[in-house]
DNA sequence: ACGATTTTGTTCTCTCGTTCACAAACTCCT
DNA sequence: AGGAGTTTGTGAACGAGAGAACAAAATCGT
């Protein structure tokens, strides 16, 4: 499910916080979402909550983090070294949630060798090297649009069978392969479109 | 609708390319979902296709972009210039979108004079001013977790009724504003799952 | 030891969104 | 001009997901 990393986190707040054991509610509150809809999540991991008492949240937070892979490091690729990609290198969420950025790699030659958040930059040429040697599964694209559909194609061939795209482009790709989109743009996008219906009911109000 | 903004980037695209006119097949095609159902999503901004022929493509882009607000400015004000801050500032998707960073602020004194993206970063306590001044609607948080809550506040008292959040954490807020919530580290996570659950799917199966 | 209380796990219902399918409408060719 | 061929717009069926509601189970107080 996409909201287990919520819950994740929500746990992870709620255990720095010294808690030790919290009801469906705590933890829904936490997570922003309906008490009886989490339960119906974690219900699907199994068992994991006493009735009358509520979950043990180092417990809970070791069993979702197991589900998930969350107690494994994986090693990632970046592609494309622009401004994003350059942020995602040096993001502190990806290594805190056991991301580990082995490789990054852009196709324009002037920037190999170059040194960004303790990874050197290398040749796109490289990937499937690197993907052979680090056992890579996922992969980062952080190309412009024109470029994306290339290098996920090449992702794929190299053996990556999941890609996180911050391009803002369509990916085709092959049934076996997972692709997440990250539109930064889009978001900002969808709030102003509500700015702008709160603006023209006001006037047609008026 | 959140998919407008897809259906805009398809058109622009699409028009780049030289297409004129284009079937709801095509650009659903392009935008990655059901004909039908973009269809359907059209006819709820009004009837700008032609049966037997297609959507004129430069007035059908027209029109989303008008009722999404995106024919006009939309002045940003990005609080926490991290890495993610930095790379926001400097993300050239927003600006060719319509939106202007009018103001980069930051906690931290030391940053206060630092130049990002051609804008001054300023000190946090000149929210209230710079909201006035350009009648900024739109706020982005790429603070700390920590810290997003009290700028959310803060935000809000100012004036600000639309907030991009970045930091992972759930705000709370008054009705009227509209919170949207981009965490880069979940999708990896879901993606790191999907992967997991590959393996052991595998290793069940063996 | 037993009832009262709390909280989980699950079933049932309902609403929303998606997809199929078709009629209306427009163009093109003869 | 008229029919064949497309393509939109929309009504209807379908399915998934969300929330309410309840039974099972555990604790606590007496």
């Amino acid at each position: 499910m996409a909201r287990l990393p919520v819950y994740l986190r929500a746990l992870s707040t709620l255990s720095e916080a010294g808690t030790a054991v919290c009801s469906s509610e705590d933890l829904a509150a936490a997570a922003g979402v309906n008490s009886a809809k989490l339960r119906k999540d974690l219900s699907y991991l199994g068992s994991y909550g006493t009735r009358g008492v509520g979950y043990d949240v180092d417990y809970l937070r070791y069993q979702i983090a197991r589900e998930m892979g969350a107690t494994r490091d994986w090693p990632v690729v970046i592609v494309g070294i622009g401004n994003l990609g350059h942020a995602l290198a040096n993001y502190s969420g990806f290594r805190s949630r056991g991301f580990r950025v082995v490789a990054l790699l852009d196709a324009d030659g002037t920037r190999h060798g170059e040194v960004v958040a303790g990874v050197v930059v290398r040749a796109f040429s490289d990937l499937h090297v690197i993907v052979r040697e680090h056992g890579v599964a996922i992969g980062v694209i952080a190309t412009p649009a024109a470029a994306a559909q290339d290098v996920a194609d090449r992702m794929v061939d190299a053996g990556i069978s999941s890609i996180l795209n911050f391009a803002p482009t369509v990916l085709t790709v092959g049934p076996d392969v997972a692709v997440s989109k990250v539109d930064l743009s889009k978001e900002l996008q969808v709030l102003a479109y509500h700015e702008q219906r709160k603006a023209t009911h006001q006037e047609t109000a008026s």
